[in-house]
Order: C-alpha cells, then structure tokens, then sequence
DNA sequence: GCCTAAACGAGACGGTACGTCCGGTCTTATG
DNA sequence: CATAAGACCGGACGTACCGTCTCGTTTAGGC
C-alpha cells in the first residue's frame, strides 16, 4: 500500500473556506511549489532565493512571503509534495522482504531529484531550527515510525533478533543514505541492495 | 597510537619561508580561526558571517578574503584545526575492539563542539561544492581510509565476515552519526556504544 | 522675466504616476539631494560619499543606488534642485544692461554656495564622462543658449560689434568665472562688475 | 626666451646628495612620473591610483608614498614634468603680438596632452587643498606674473588702455581656455586666435 | 449590482552582507 | 638609506537579497 500519513498541510486543509475575500490561488501556489522544487534541482541552494522563485514562478515575492515564513519551510513544503506519493511501504508476511522493499523505495527516490530537495532542506535546517523541526515532524519522524512498525512485525514473527536497538538500525539505514547524498557520491540500485543486506546481516536472527 | 594523516597544509608547513615582504602573522590566522569556531558552535550557521569573524577576531574582513575564498573553506580549516588532534586511531590485536574504540572516539569528538562545526560544514557544502570537496578529500576520506584499515586486519585476523561490505558498514557507522547530528537528535555514551555493538552484529563472524 | 528653461526632470514632471507599486517618497529624494548639497557646500568633495550621504540624509545607501547611478549625477540633480531658481535671464531693451545683469547674477549666484557644488561638479565630470555630458547638457548649454540670445539682441540693435564671435564671449565670461571658483580665488561684486565692464570693452560698438 | 621660474622642486635640486645610504635611483623616479603621465592621459583621472601608477612603473608601492604625499601632487609634478619645456614667453617691441604668441603657445600646449593632466589636476585640487595650492602657486602664478609683465609693457608702450584690469584680462584668457578643457570642448588654433583677436579688442587702445 | 475583504502585482524602502578596490601604514629582506 | 615585496587595517564601493511597507487592481461571496 502506498500511504501517506499525518503530513500537516500548510494551506487550507479541509472544509470550505468560507471566509469572505478573494480566495486563494491554488495555481499561483504550484507555480511558486514548482519553482522552488525547480530551482533546487537544476541549481542548487546557493541560487535559492525568494527573489529567484518569484522570477521563475512569475509571482510576486509578497504573494510568497505571504504564505511561506522562510526559505527552509518553503523547500521543505516543495520536497513534500514531489516526494509524498513516491515512497512505498509494503507490508506482507515476510519481514525481511518488506525490509529491504522499504531501503529500495527510500533509496530510489532519495537517489534522484528528491534527494537533492533533502539535502539541501537539511541544510537549510542547520540555519534555521523551525525548518529542521518541520522536515524531523513531518518527514523524518513519520517515515521512522512506519519503519518501526514493519521492524516490530519482524521481531514478532521471531525472524529478527529480539535484543534489537530499532532505532538504532535506522539511524544506521537512513544516515547512511543521506551521508552519501549530502556528500554527492554515487548511490546506485548496487549499493541499495547491498545496504539492505549487510544491515540485514545484523538484524536477522543468526 | 594517535595519528592525523595526509591532512593538507595551509599554513607554511616546513622550513624557512624565505619570501620577500612582511611576513603572515600569525596570530592574526588564529584569531580569525579561533572566532570562526567560536561564532559556528554559539550562535549557528546563519550568524557564521564573514563580517561577523571579523568583528569577533578584531581582524579587518580583507584580511580574511586575503587567505580564505569562502566561508566554506574558513569553517572547514577551523574545524580540522579543532578537530585534528582529537580522534584517535588505536591499533591492538583485538580489531573488534579497535572498532568499538574507533567509533566511540569519533561520537565523543563529534557530540562535542566539532559536531556542531562538521553539521555546519556539511551544510555549507550543498551551497559551494568546494567546501563539500575539501572536507571529503581532508577529513572524510582520511578517516575511512583508516578505517578501512583497521578493519582490513579484522579480516586478516578471521574475526570478521569475509564477504564484509567495508565501504557500506563505514556508510552506516559515519551515517548514523551525521544523522544525529544534522537533525540535532541526542547523541550519548550509550547511544555510541549501542552503536557499535549493532554493527558489529553485522560484522563479526557469526 | 525669471526662468529656467529646458531643464530635464528626473521627477515625474506632469499628470498622474499611474504607475503600480508603492510611490517613490518624495520626502526621502529631497533629504538625499539636501544631504549631497550639504556635504559638498560644507565639507567638500573629498567627503562627498554615498555613504555620508546616506548617513546624514538618514536614508538607505540602497535607496541613493536606485535612483542614481553615480555620485557625480547626484550632485549633479542636487545642484540644478538649488541653483535653478536663482539665476535671472531679464531682457530689458538695453542689452549691454541686460549683459551686466546676467554676468551680475551668476556671479552673485556662483559666489556662493551653487559656486562650490558646481566646482565639484566639473570636478567629478573629469572622472565621469555621465557627468559632464549632464553638466553641459542641462547646465551649460541652457546657459550658452540663453546668453547667446541675449547678445544677438544687442548685435540687432547695433549696440554690439557685428564681427563678434559671441561664443567665444562667452567663453571668457563663463571661464573666468569657473577659473576663480576652481582655484578658490575671491569673487567679489568689485571683481564682478569689473568682469562686465572690461568684456564689454570688447564687445561694444567702438 | 623659454624659461620656467621659480617653481619648486620636490626631488633633491642641486648639488651633491652627500648623505649616506644608497642613493635615490633617479630611473626610478623618472618611471614613476611618466607612468602617472601615461595613465593620465590614456585612461583618465578615475583610472590614476597609486596602484596603477606601481604597476605600470614596475616600482613597489611604498616607494611612491615615500616621494609624494599625495595622487595630486603626483599628478602636478608629472604635469610640471611634461609641461616645462614647452611654453614660450617671447618678449618683442610690440606687445600685442607678443600677447598674441603667449595665448597661442598656451592654448597649443594645453590643447594637447598636458591639457588633459591640467584638468586633472584642477579636478584632483576640489579634492585635496594642497594639490590645488600647488598648482597656484607653481604654475597658475608663475604664469600669471609672467603674463602680466607682458601686458605691463604694453600699457609702457601705451599700445594698450591705459584703465585695463589686467588680472582681470588673464581671468578671461586663462579661463575660456580652462573651461573647454574641463567641459572637453573643442580647442583648435582657429579658436585659439580668435581667441586673442577678441580679447585684444578690448586691450587695445580704442 | 454594490460592498466588503482578501489575494495578488508592483515596487519603494531600510537593512545586512557580500566581495573588491584602494589607500595608507607596517614589517622584513635585499642592494 | 633606497627599494621590493607584501601583510595588515580600514573606508567606500556597487550589488544581491532580505523582509516590510504601501499602493492599485482583481476576484470572490454576502447584502
């Protein structure tokens, strides 16, 4: 099942809006998304500014400080949406399988342009707490805790050691693949499933 | 024994400088190191302004421009020159051991101050590839050269898996500790230990 | 009559601004032009900075940046702003009077203060072409053009030589003025009234 | 009779240096004047800094400070240098041609290249008090008395009015031509003697 | 239809920091 | 001493963005 759960949403999640006034433009908030998403991409953090988006988007830069209160919180909300449908949790009865599907997922979308939103969001969030906040809240934590579950499964089905430090397993899986991003080496499908092995090594009962 | 290999010079390294003309002061080197190491680890990534070095070091900003090209490179000298003399390279006959000890003086240097100053680095490497380029060449490589050593004996010794992935498990070990670090989650005595011990599930022969 | 003719405004000289955005804050040009005057009356070209000019006008240095290109044009602009208003072209039926007047009244006018910022003016010209071609364009030639005018009414009416080559009588007027205003050499009414009745030696009919 | 009278020299003038210590190497002094000519004329007053000056002289930097307080008084020894030698003050029995001959060889001079170092410096002198007293006093003066003998004689030989203000006259003269200088017009020998021919009009004994 | 209120575009403005150019002063070595 | 070389401090430059502000214009829903 592909999912996507508990993603705070900074626009006007539910209901009718309701209040009077000219309501939102919601293309005018893909433009700037889009743009930003853009910008990272082709060329870097360095040429990520509120200046460039709004060129690039062909929006005003009020209209983006209106809605976004940083540059980090910006990137992060573009890196969500590009990024929300790709990853792929899977849960079937084997935990190893469901393992190494969830590092080959991960893997394979933080390999191409999602992973360079990552990075530089991370980056972002050594300059400013609210953004490091936002990408652990609404990226890091949730993907953690889907993880756990499937990591729980194993354990329960006695195929995973039972003295196993969860977390500490994915700080090992996850740092691993943003050591090499935010380093740029190369991350291909070899390297994927050779993480997901040698982990396994450790956690699978011997 | 404690070692820091291969790690490039700026400073004249050996002899007589000979050279005609005022000759660099020194003092004035480290103070502007000094400042930069104490602005990254008080006041974060968004204050480490050149101008703000100078001010903190009493130095004129030309000075700085005259020896450094970017802030990039600035942090990273001041955190191999805090950094350097810390980690230590410990080699016994017992490699499991010397892995164990390895990690553990690694997070203890890096939970520290030069923790602070590696994030800040990073970070400033997804801006300036330079940057990113030197703390590979001068830091990051070296220790997983060495590491790779250390691991290599454990090999030779048949105490570790022959089919050993070492690039991968140093992936992982150095990983996990950026992680840590980038997203600013705790890192303890405990952790580390944990740590190592997990990898060194994956690692040694069964 | 009074007048000042042909003068190019940087303003918007007539009808509506029309124009989107916020309006330019009249308040703020006229402190920047006030500013550069006093700088340059007071404490001269050496100190004429954009930076001394932002300072004493309390404005942005950016602001000074937008909306002129160079120190000289701004001195240029604050300049006009003072002296238009000062110089009166009278046309009576006796030209060799209505010479005296207008030597009189630039004289009495370049005496003072307009006297040094023009200086500065011609001063900075030598640096920047922009600036003198502006000095010429909008100071000189308007000058030239209405003087000229004047002694051809005086050729007419038979008061003045016909072999007259009337731009070079302006030269030497114009010139000895400049040279004394340049040199720092003492202007005085004495020496001003003596200007006209000795270039007048010349001019008229014998 | 060429002559240059009374004009101050910086560099040691007469005899032997006697002093100890290795003396001043004249080669080295000659560069510097001519590089600070060279720049001056080729590429203008914005262009002429202490650095250019050392760069195109092949002279180290300290050595110019050492011999001239300042750019301007840099730039009026260089003029004083190239300008010297060339102007020509002939005394015959009749004054006007005499007068006539001394605007002329003024106007050839400065209608060249050592006009363009004489607006410099002019220009350099609204900066800087003491490059301007330094052009008074050792050219504009010198000059002037010169100039006034000659037309003394004149007023002897009762070929000139005998109410003439003569500071006055050479007011005229010297700054019609300064003016074009400054405002980059057009000086040519037509206009030089027309030059004369109008001012003697009002010379002249009617 | 008109009114109200917010969204949006446009651009002025006060700021901070950048990286550079020069100006002067100094320190050291060499001639 | 004179000269070369170059480190250093410092002022100003002109630029890029930042974040805030003040306008005018547009676009809905509610009366």
């Amino acid at each position: 099942m592909t999912e996507s759960p508990e993603i705070p949403q900074t626009q006007t999640g539910g209901a009718k809006p309701k209040t009077a006034g000219r309501p939102r433009n919601e293309g005018v908030r893909r433009a700037i998304l889009q743009a930003a998403y853009a910008i990272l991409v082709e060329q870097g953090l360095a040429d990520f500014t509120i200046e460039a988006v709004a060129l690039k988007s062909g929006v005003a830069r009020t209209t983006i400080y209106r809605w976004w209160p940083t540059k980090g919180v910006l990137a992060m909300e573009s890196f969500l949406e590009a990024f929300r449908p790709q990853l792929a949790y899977v849960h079937t009865d084997n935990a190893a399988e469901d393992f190494r599907n969830l590092i080959n997922s991960l893997v394979n979308t933080l390999s191409g342009p999602a992973g360079k939103i990552a990075a530089s969001v991370v980056a972002e969030g050594q300059r400013d707490a609210e953004t490091r906040r936002l990408f652990v809240e609404a990226f890091s934590e949730p993907l953690r805790q889907e993880s756990t579950r499937l990591i729980r499964k194993g354990l329960e089905q006695g195929r995973f050691r039972e003295d196993l430090d969860i977390s500490l397993v994915l700080d090992a899986a996850v740092g691993a693949i943003y050591l090499r991003l935010l380093l740029c080496l190369p991350i291909d499908p070899t390297w994927s499933s050779s993480l997901s092995v040698t982990l396994l090594l450790g956690i699978e009962r011997g």
